[in-house]
DNA sequence: TAGATGCTTTGCGTTTCGCAAAGGATCTAT
DNA sequence: ATAGATCCTTTGCGAAACGCAAAGCATCTA
């Protein structure tokens, strides 16, 4: 969490915005990973929880379709959340060869007790900005975001 | 750049703005990637470079110290420059240990270049926002880096 | 019954970093 | 001047994070 591409610090004189999100997203970054870390949590649990969360209970080559990593190092993943009661696999009724795996209530407290901290440490990055202009600005970027919404679909592009 | 921590995509519930700066920023870094690959520059090379410009003339040991990397690993990021013609390393008239690094003046156009097709890309991925949306997204992240803005000095913090 | 599919495990190779050690050049202090 | 610090460079080691391939087990489908 301290390489290069990691703490760039770029004073756009081309109204870039691409590097000064990547800038901000990557001081709340390293932040949230230290607060996470409490937790007993890694990033991309975090991430995991959060799409589990969203998409509901899913096969296992869906969730990394969706999270766009290799099936067999999701394996490690799950093992990890499983491990912390965060998660459950459970063998699907119609196929029994799949696993599904959904949010037990442990993980859906773990992750709503991350997100409420994630949300002070973004309110102390973004100090420069007022309640309102925080707000405008998680607007334009959900707009920004918008068009492709939603998980992006198994082809990822968007 | 397929990695978990590179390509999440959530729907955040509670407003948090982190994750959807990553998101777009990764999209934008995704295909920044490509495009500076073909100007036969990496991420990290266009990141120093953007620092060289914006600081001027500097030290090899303060410059790892902004980007926050190993000097050790600096010095291999600097051949590259160097080997395409983009910097220079001067020897410091005034303390002949230190190598001085500046940019050339065929890596201040290869900059320039590479910043007026990323500002191409940026208009793709912001696609949702008008030109007026884009411009006050821009103003806000600008205010929101601020109060720390100027390359985070050693401490880096903020 | 044969073949395909889904999850898991293991192991290999790559890339990217930090860090430590050592050497040459040069500055600073005594 | 001589000793010690400082700056850059090189080399090598080790860790972490991934992708990928191979193989096994359970299960579905034809």
């Amino acid at each position: 969490m301290r390489a290069i591409s990691q703490l760039p610090v770029i004073n756009d004189q081309v109204p870039l915005s691409g590097a000064l999100m990547g800038n901000l997203s990557r001081r709340i970054g390293a932040a949230a990973e230290q607060l996470l870390g409490e937790l007993g949590l890694r990033p991309r649990h975090h991430i995991a929880l959060t799409i589990l969360r969203d998409v509901g209970e899913t096969g296992q080559a869906e969730l990394a379709t969706i999270l766009q990593i290799d099936r067999t190092n999701l394996v490690g993943l799950l093992n990890d959340l499983e491990a912390q009661g965060l998660i459950e696999r459970r063998r699907s009724a119609e196929d029994r060869r799949r696993h599904t795996v959904a949010l037990t209530t442990r993980g859906r407290r773990q992750l709503a007790k991350a997100e409420f901290a994630l949300l002070a440490i973004e309110s102390d990055v973004l100090s420069g900005l007022d309640e309102d202009e925080r707000r405008r600005l998680h607007e334009l970027l959900q707009r920004a975001v918008g068009g492709c919404t939603g998980h992006t679909p198994p082809g990822g592009g968007c």
